[in-house]
DNA sequence: CTCCCTCAGTTCTTCCTACGAACTCAGACC
DNA sequence: GGTCTGAGTTCGTAGGAAGAACTGAGGGAG
């Protein structure tokens, strides 16, 4: 391939899938947001302090979240305190961890020289994990071994014009 | 747990990694500019339709990709026009294949009833693709087995105050 | 009982950034 | 020479983010 793709491709289609998930928490603090609530952060003031946001800011992304149905609130009481909300993680909100990790895992490699600050274990064995492209089969997958198939139904022709 | 962790915990931590990623590329449009890079999409106008997106913020992004080294361009002629320039993803780009279908397979699960408008094969065995946690032995690792740890060099406490 | 403290927001003002539309510029083609 | 296309740049406006100050509920100390 010299020349890139000028016909209609696989592109454009995406008001599918990551466009939408782009819009839900695309923006620059809701994955913080969340990275936040799966380290077991689960206050207001220390989210904000932990991670530099504005109180305003964090108000609306907490709502955000919890519209999305991603993060939901709880009671909790301290003892001594009075009743308080903490915030947690939904089931939706738990499937994020495997965004959560990918950037980390990218980061880890190409921001800071292969060494970030959190490691994840198997809690069985201890050994350290990492995500993986696999077949239900199980068989490992390679980014170049990868087909991009397009679902017929799902195909929005911009380029027709 | 009845109440949230009170104690220095693992966030704030994280100058480390995440945070990197997430001012990297942590704004609305450039991770849909890398999967458009992804599906083959290499032309400004190209993207700029397909995306809907402004052509001075894609400028901006795609030079801030270039200087990130997550993007390079290469020049390419179509017969009878003269050179242009086509954006491609470096290794260091490519390398985000993960976070894009992070995004992807949570979109397609919680935003469209499990159907997303496109899938990974196999090239080989045409068999789906999904990622996986898994050690380096080979052990799937769900999210609940999974254990957090943080490198002692990287902890700045914040709470001690 | 009163004052002060903390947590959890809300409000307001300022400033930055994104956006869209229009303009530029270079080469090819007629 | 005029025009078309691809690839940007420039510019004015509008929406969001930051930060600081205000609110308000409840506990505890004196």
């Amino acid at each position: 391939m010299s020349h890139p793709a000028a016909n209609p491709t696989i592109s454009s289609v995406e008001n599918c899938s990551i466009t939408g998930t782009v819009e839900a928490l695309g923006d620059t603090w809701s994955i913080l947001v969340i990275r936040e609530l799966f380290y077991g952060v689960r206050r207001f003031n220390d989210m904000q302090t932990e991670l530099g946001i504005s109180r305003s800011v964090l108000t609306d992304r907490l709502a955000r979240l919890i519209r999305l149905d991603v993060v939901r609130t709880e009671p909790y009481q301290e003892t001594g305190d009075r009743v308080r909300k903490q915030y947690r993680l939904t089931p939706k909100g738990m499937a994020l961890l495997h965004v959560v990790i990918a950037l980390m895992e990218w980061g880890d490699e190409f921001l800071n020289e292969r060494k970030g600050g959190v490691t994840l274990h198997d809690r069985e064995t201890g050994d350290p994990i990492r995500l993986e492209l696999r077949t239900a089969a199980g068989k490992q997958v390679e980014a170049k071994e990868i087909e991009i198939r397009l679902r017929e139904d799902c195909r929005i022709p911009t380029r027709t014009s």
